[in-house]
DNA sequence: CAGATATGACAAC
DNA sequence: TTGTCCTATCTGG
């Protein structure tokens, strides 16, 4: 469940996993052979997320770069390593604990200059501490794309995803396809302080919910709204079914090769 | 057991 | 915009 939020869990979870040890890496699959030469045996310093990246910082400037892609996911436990079963790209062990990763779509060892790259292509990361919402803005507004496909492109808000992107839009009562250069200032300030509200429940739950506000009983009726990620949501994945506030059809779309769900009545335009 | 599906990103048209 | 890649899991027959 790659957004932001899950990274920035990960990034916590390795950290307190690993952070100080010495580990062993390898690559069951052998996809990653080469790098984990590179790392296995060395002391890992540190983590962090930055958007969907996750760094492992180890020692002598050598940095593990992963971004799970749609399909990447990692697993953790108690030593002993169970038998690799499928496709396992990375495994890590060390403080009797071990990690597993499948089916990421980067996971490569990087030098300082190349990290640098990474970071100088990232957006504003609403998790961290330093992000500057007014700098991601001035993107915003001189942009005539869709304000949808700006939340979800990474050098602009790094680490919003689809149900986020969706999710956020419909709260703030604003149509997916508004251009850019139509968000008002206090609006994207309303906006980023909301997603980042959100992000921060998403890394503390370990979920995605965004319904938040009380609704009539007759409103609660209306649909389920557990989606299968497992969080409570307004618009993600229910086309069809009736707005939790007004009771419109929520409609689906595409855009910007995404998948768009938005109630017409809440978010005119 | 085949086929569809999944919260992503990139290259190529 | 379309195609492609990465892998596991869920669906229907």
């Amino acid at each position: 469940m790659p957004e932001g939020h899950t990274i920035h869990r990960l990034a916590a979870r390795h950290r307190e996993l690993f952070a100080g040890r010495v580990v062993a890496v390898d690559s069951p699959q052998g996809r990653f052979a080469a790098g984990a030469t590179l790392i296995d045996g060395r002391r890992l310093i540190d983590t962090e997320a930055y958007g969907k990246h996750l760094l492992h910082h180890f020692a002598d400037e050598l940095s593990l770069h992963i971004h799970l892609g749609l399909y990447g996911k990692f697993a953790d436990g108690e030593l002993p390593l169970p038998p690799p079963v499928g496709q396992l790209r990375m495994r890590m062990s060390g403080g009797g604990h071990w990690l597993e990763l499948r089916g990421p779509t980067a996971c490569e060892v990087l030098e300082p200059p190349a990290v640098a790259v990474l970071r100088a292509r990232l957006g504003q990361d609403p998790l961290r501490d330093d992000a500057d919402p007014l700098f991601a803005y001035g993107k915003v507004r001189s942009s005539t794309k869709p304000v949808f496909a700006l939340l979800l492109d990474q050098s602009v808000v790094a680490g919003c995803g689809l149900i986020y992107a969706n999710e956020v839009l419909f709260r703030a009562g604003l149509a997916p396809t508004t251009p850019g250069r139509f968000v008002t200032a206090a609006g994207w300030q309303e906006m980023w302080d909301d997603l980042r509200a959100l992000m921060k429940e998403g890394v503390a739950r370990g979920r995605i919910d965004t319904v938040h506000t009380a609704h009539t009983p007759e409103a609660m009726r209306r649909a389920p709204r557990v989606d299968r990620h497992g969080g409570e949501v307004y618009v993600y994945r229910r086309p069809g079914q009736p707005c939790l506030v007004c009771g419109t059809a929520v409609q689906r779309g595409s855009l910007a090769g995404r998948n768009l769900y938005w109630c017409p009545t809440c978010q005119p335009g």
